[in-house]
DNA sequence: TTTGGTGCAAACTGTTTGCATCTTA
DNA sequence: TAAGATGCAAACAGTTTGCACCAAA
């Protein structure tokens, strides 16, 4: 099974790192990990502790923004500022680097991929020695179905938020 | 002289949209106004709302965080989300569409202009029938200064945050 | 057994809201 | 003079911190 192998494989990749880092190996760390690769698309911190919560997982808030400080170390997630004032996250591993479009009126968040971006990092580096890190470009704007002005309640709201 | 004709240029703007839109012309509105345009790089509430203190004018943040609106809505303004938690405003009026650099390590914000994410927009639109409205791409790493290791101290800190 | 990690609650920060007062139209 | 806008302070939401307890190494 693919969602098993992937499961291990960050579990270890999270291990690994934990290890290398002098950092303990928490049974918190690894459940925390094990959700968040258990879903899909974005969440955010309130969403997870919830959904952890009501699995009856004795988890804090505080664990999980400290658990998330070493994910991002690692790179098994990705965060993201959108537009509101809270962060979003994302799995990072085994998903390739993708940009986002969002949908001003629903609030859905859709991926894209544009092989031109990589090409507009490497100029900036080569011409304003800028040492990049990582990008994010957020395209706002109308998704196509709330172009079709379809009423919100027809629709599935925020499915990647 | 420019900064005059700036000045009283975006005043007009701000005084038409508020007419148009059944606002009042408060004097409030139009010093936060000329405050934002008599300095240059970009802002946050608090940095404003401290310095319009210091020059003795009367302002609540409140209506500093209603004003921002008013200014986004007629595009005298944008608003940007970099990494921190809040939220940072530029300029808009006369001032060309462009994208941010971001240092990781002195918070540093420049700005580039490159064509290709014009042709990366009108891609978006035609392949997923997406409708642009405005996009954001941010770059974070490290500028020149901090990739030869200056000690922070020797360097301007956040000269445009 | 030591020290880093945990849960909980309190603190903090940026933003929003409620309300009495003021002021533009 | 009535609807909107204001200043202030309290409320709010997301995140961070302090601390006593717990458990990996």
């Amino acid at each position: 099974m693919v969602q098993v192998d992937t499961q291990d494989h960050v579990q270890r990749i999270f291990s690994d790192y934990l290890e290398r880092n002098g950092h303990r190996k928490t049974p918190e760390r690894f459940a925390i990990l094990g959700e968040i690769y258990a879903q899909d698309g974005h969440f955010d911190i309130e969403r997870l502790y919830v959904r952890m919560k009501s699995k009856n997982y004795r988890v804090s808030r505080a664990t999980l923004y400290n658990t998330m400080e070493l994910l991002l170390d690692c790179e098994l997630v990705r965060r993201h500022r959108f537009a509101s004032d809270k962060a979003h996250f994302e799995k990072a591993h085994a998903n390739r680097q993708h940009d986002h479009l969002i949908c001003e009126q629903c609030g859905r968040v859709q991926e894209f991929c544009d092989p031109r971006i990589q090409q507009i990092r490497k100029t900036v580096s080569e011409v304003l020695h800028f040492q990049v890190q990582y990008h994010a470009l957020h395209i706002h704007g109308l998704c196509s179905d709330c172009q079709n002005q379809r009423p919100a309640h027809e629709r599935d709201r925020q499915t990647h938020l």
